[in-house]
RNA sequence: GGAGAAUUAGCUCAGCUGGUUCAGAGCAUCUGCCUUACAAGCAGAGGGUCACUGGUUCGAAUCCAGUAUUCUCCACCA
């Protein structure tokens, strides 16, 4: 039998996750279990796996496989996101290409299309996630467009409209010409961009006299109404109550008042375009002044624009400054730099417009939502996300929840005539149609008098109700799904979307379950590359997952995105930490290479084994303990490198070169029994982070037989219990003795096959006899020996208070071994000295803790006794 | 403009309520080894005025103030 030298993640791949999902391992439903649950943040629908989906849902699978190993009853629920806006800007460019205007179709038939396109390229990502071993419970798969998930949304509108809290407006919304919709606030992404500042002269009617007023947006004096001056500025106090004309519209438009207008910004004169401004419309309400709108919804100049109508918003800008200069209407222009707010989906320079919208109020909604996330009934971890999370909190405006789209939920309001008020929001049009015959006292309305309104929800108005609305919690608020997995336990998420999200799912957590909708956050980091720029498509400077997983196994690739991802940290993601994670996973396939390769003896253990596993015992309980500590606080990375290290440092180059036979000898059953035991509970630890390579090992005979459904992924995870730390300190002088002789080797050229004897001159209390074999073995001492004085001619250290002599022939060199033993009393006296100040320090030795104090007397009585030996010893050299 | 966070080894980060000479880990680097689990490995080593300046304290990487630099979020002035 042969086993292959180095771990071959393909084919256990694809074994092990077809056998956990024909066995059911992913699945849950309600029992008499405590509950575990996750809701996936659902990927857009028509996305592809990239960085930040793989650590986004490694970090879940890691939690999920933990608790289910912990014998919760673990659900982690999947799905995908509509997302309205971007999904339908696919369809549209995706018709376009087949030579299809969506102007040209029904909104029926763009539905079919975009239906086809769902069930095509929907839910790829999630096939995607099955790559990386994602643990989730298919059966649960939702769409938030699902007719449960549908009916959540419509139902939750309905609600809010009757409590009164979303209403319809005409207000300005920032409108996304490319998509043709309007968007929130938080969707606009501000970015500098390089423009120009032009002056532009106004003629002040009946005077020959202009004044100048700048503006980045020359094709907008067109929506022009006003101009608007402080009141306090002196400069212009003769204008007050004049008017002023226009260039080229030639309108005369008012002077106003404000106190808004900053003296010191340009030329103190501001233009004033109501419809096409957010400051201006405020300056235009509150002064009573005309709104005239200039453009189409492509961002095209209307026939407001004269001339310029049909044309685009940035080729008028260009062209009007030609037209302008000619006309002696400008005065100069400037380089300009300036915030440009953009479409977050289609990069489009958003255009302030005016329109009719549909509103949630938010501050009262607010308020739970705050106070449970600052009292930390929801903890956020890391905590500095607190801050922003009430900064927008305590700061939230009405939420804009209509789009302009057909992709999404459709807004259940009807319209039955004309007026801006005519309409009824209802569940079904049947109801509307009661409603409307009621609200307009006309018994005869039918059906075909509705016209339900043509915008559809925001998508973050039904991925809010996610956490709810995947158990059908909002349809049925009492069945049982809902009632056992909600409240869920922790969201992974990225920082960016707290507000589009994370925020809004706590709000609609407590105004439809009137509880919270997970007990922890987690936000991970931004992935980022070795530059530190965020990994995105354009740059081309983000690996594909699927690649990586690919070359390095999917537990490697697992590994590598955690080991560098503390919550809430930027994560510079490098390909060599795929390379570490990939030795990893060849490092415990070998160990196992290792065990499995040992002939058997059914000799009993002999006395060093057995010490050797009561070490390594006790070690695994500390190292559990600490992971547990690091699980507890979420710091995941630091679980893993704590689980890394005791795989690594202390089970394989320790513990299994402790008890490994000597070339050809067998190992005593009892003993294999122990290792075999030990390494199954190491690799429980590990599975969470690698679970392929772990399950695989799992199944091997060397592990016992196993039944169909024993498999590590159900396995009980290690719970921690008591060690004897003494042990791991006392073991730790055996560990020093054989480094500082691998140590003397390394610096001498000796090599590791020549034997050397050692004495040691015992000073502590250690049981240090016991140890004796393994060192030996370990060092290859040719023999210990114990003296009670020192050994003349020979290369000494300090082994803690032991000090111990390797004599070595031909190799006695007297001038280096005193350089070394002076180099570290030295040390020690510079020790003691800082020691002795603080004792002889009376406000110390008053205001300091007493077990301080102690400390520091056994620290000091500790430097004496090495120093006394050190120094002895450098008499004893002569 | 407002708010928040950070600055510790070449890199990425630990260091919790001041107290072991507290300066750590992993990776990378260097030296020596193909030792029969693993060179994707083994053994060993080097490497930091804890950004700067003050202050509080018996004692500061840790607390406070200021300075510098960086980052994030929010707002967005034409």
């Amino acid at each position: 039998m042969s086993i292959a030298k180095t771990y071959n993640p393909k084919e256990a791949e694809e074994k092990w996750y077809s056998y956990w999902k024909a066995n059911g391992f992913f699945r849950s439903t309600p029992d008499e279990r405590e509950p575990y649950t996750i809701v996936m943040p659902p990927p857009n629908v028509t996305g592809v796996l990239h960085m930040g989906h793989m650590l986004n849902n490694t970090i879940q699978d890691v939690l999920i496989r933990r608790a289910r190993m912990q014998g919760k009853n673990a659900c982690w629920v999947p799905g995908t996101d509509h997302a309205s806006i971007a999904t339908e800007a696919k369809v549209v460019a995706m018709l376009k290409e087949q030579g299809i205007d969506k102007k040209s179709l029904s909104r029926e038939d763009f539905l079919k299309h975009a239906w086809e396109w769902k069930e095509k390229y929907g839910g790829i990502i999630l096939k995607q996630l099955e790559k990386l071993g994602a643990s989730c419970d298919w059966d649960r798969t939702r769409f938030t467009m699902d007719p449960e998930l549908y009916q959540s949304v419509i139902r939750v509108f309905v609600d809010l409209y009757n409590k009164g809290l979303i209403y319809r407006g005409y207000r300005m919304v920032n409108w996304d010409p490319e998509a043709k919709t309007n968007i929130s606030d938080e969707e606009v992404i501000y970015k500098e961009k390089n423009g120009k500042l032009y002056h532009l002269k106004y003629q002040v009617e009946g005077t020959d006299k202009y004044i100048v007023v700048a503006t980045t947006r020359p094709e907008t004096i067109f929506g022009d109404t006003a101009v608007c001056i402080n009141p306090n500025d002196e400069r212009y106090t003769w204008l007050k109550g004049k008017q002023v004309i226009v260039p080229i519209v030639g309108r005369k438009v008012n002077i106003i008042e404000d106190e808004y207008v900053d003296l010191e910004f340009g030329t103190g004169c501001l233009k004033v375009t109501p419809a096409h401004d957010v400051n201006d419309y405020e300056l235009g309400k509150k002064h009573d002044l005309e709104f005239v709108d200039i453009f189409t919804d492509e961002a095209k100049l209307n026939d407001n624009g004269l001339h310029y109508a049909g044309m685009d918003r940035f080729k008028v800008r260009k062209e009007i400054e030609k037209e302008l200069e000619e006309k002696g209407l400008l005065e100069k222009v400037e380089n300009y730099t300036n915030n440009v707010g953009t479409s977050e989906r289609t990069g489009a320079v958003i255009e302030p417009k005016i329109s009719n919208q549909w509103f949630l109020k938010m501050e009262d909604l607010a308020k739970p939502a705050l106070d449970n996330v600052m009292d930390d009934t929801i903890k956020f971890h890391p905590t500095k996300f607190k801050n922003s999370y009430r900064n927008w909190m305590e700061n939230v405006t009405d939420w804009n929840i209509s789009r302009q789209l057909w992709w999404g939920h459709q807004i259940p309001a009807y319209f039955y005539g004309d007026g801006n008020d005519d309409f009824v929001v209802a569940q079904t049009a049947e109801e509307a149609l009661s409603l409307a015959q009621q609200k307009s006292g006309n018994a005869g309305l039918t059906l075909a008098d509705l016209r339900q309104d043509e915008d559809v929800l925001d998508t973050w108005f039904s991925a809010w109700l996610w956490p709810i609305s995947v158990f059908n919690g909002i349809n049925e608020p009492e069945n049982e799904e809902i009632n056992y997995y909600y409240p869920t336990q922790d969201l992974v998420t990225a920082p960016d979307i707290i507000f589009f999200w994370v925020a809004r799912m706590i709000v609609s957590g407590y105004e439809f379950r009137g509880q919270l909708p997970f007990e922890n956050v987690y936000f991970t980091g931004i992935v980022r590359d070795k530059l530190g720029r965020k990994m995105s498509k354009s740059l081309g400077n983000s690996p594909d997952p699927i690649d990586l997983m690919n070359e390095y196994g999917a537990d490697a690739t697992r590994m590598g995105m955690l080991l560098t991802a503390p919550a809430g940290n930027d994560l510079p993601f490098d390909v060599e930490l795929c390379v570490q994670g990939r030795n990893f996973a060849n490092k415990i396939w070998n160990a196992f290479r290792l065990v499995k390769g040992w002939e058997i003896t059914d000799a009993p253990a002999s006395e060093s084994d057995k010490i050797s596993a009561s070490w390594f015992e006790a070690r695994f309980n500390q190292a559990l303990a600490e992971i547990e500590e690091n699980f507890k606080h979420y710091r995941l990375s630091d679980a893993l490198m704590t689980t890394y290290k005791l795989v690594w440092d202390d089970f394989c180059a320790w513990y299994l070169e402790l008890v490994k036979p000597a070339y050809g000898s067998p190992i005593a059953s009892e003993t294999l029994d122990t290792v075999t035991s030990f390494f199954q509970r190491v690799l429980k630890l590990v599975h969470p982070f690698m679970p392929f390579l772990t399950e695989e090992l799992w199944h091997d005979e060397l592990f016992g037989a196993k039944e169909e459904k024993d498999c590590i992924i159900v396995a009980e995870f290690p719970k921690v219990k008591a060690f004897e730390e003494q042990v791991i300190k006392d073991f730790a002088v055996a560990q020093q003795i054989i480094s500082e002789v691998r140590n003397i080797r390394n610096s001498k050229g000796i090599s590791p096959k020549v034997a050397l004897p050692l004495a040691i001159n015992q000073q502590s209390d250690i049981d240090l006899g016991q140890y004796i074999a393994i060192i030996t073995k370990i060092a290859n001492l040719e023999s210990v020996t114990f003296v009670t004085e020192k050994v003349a001619g020979a290369t000494s250290f300090l082994a803690g208070k032991d000090e111990c002599y390797v004599l070595l022939e031909n190799n006695v060199d007297v001038d280096a071994e005193r350089e070394r033993i002076e180099k570290e009393l030295d040390y020690l006296k510079g020790f003691l000295v800082s020691v002795d100040k603080k004792l002889s320090n009376e406000r110390f030795v008053q205001n300091a803790k007493p077990e301080i104090v102690e400390n520091e007397k056994s620290k000091k009585a500790d430097a004496e006794t090495k120093i006394k030996i050190l120094q002895e010893s450098l008499t004893a050299l002569g």
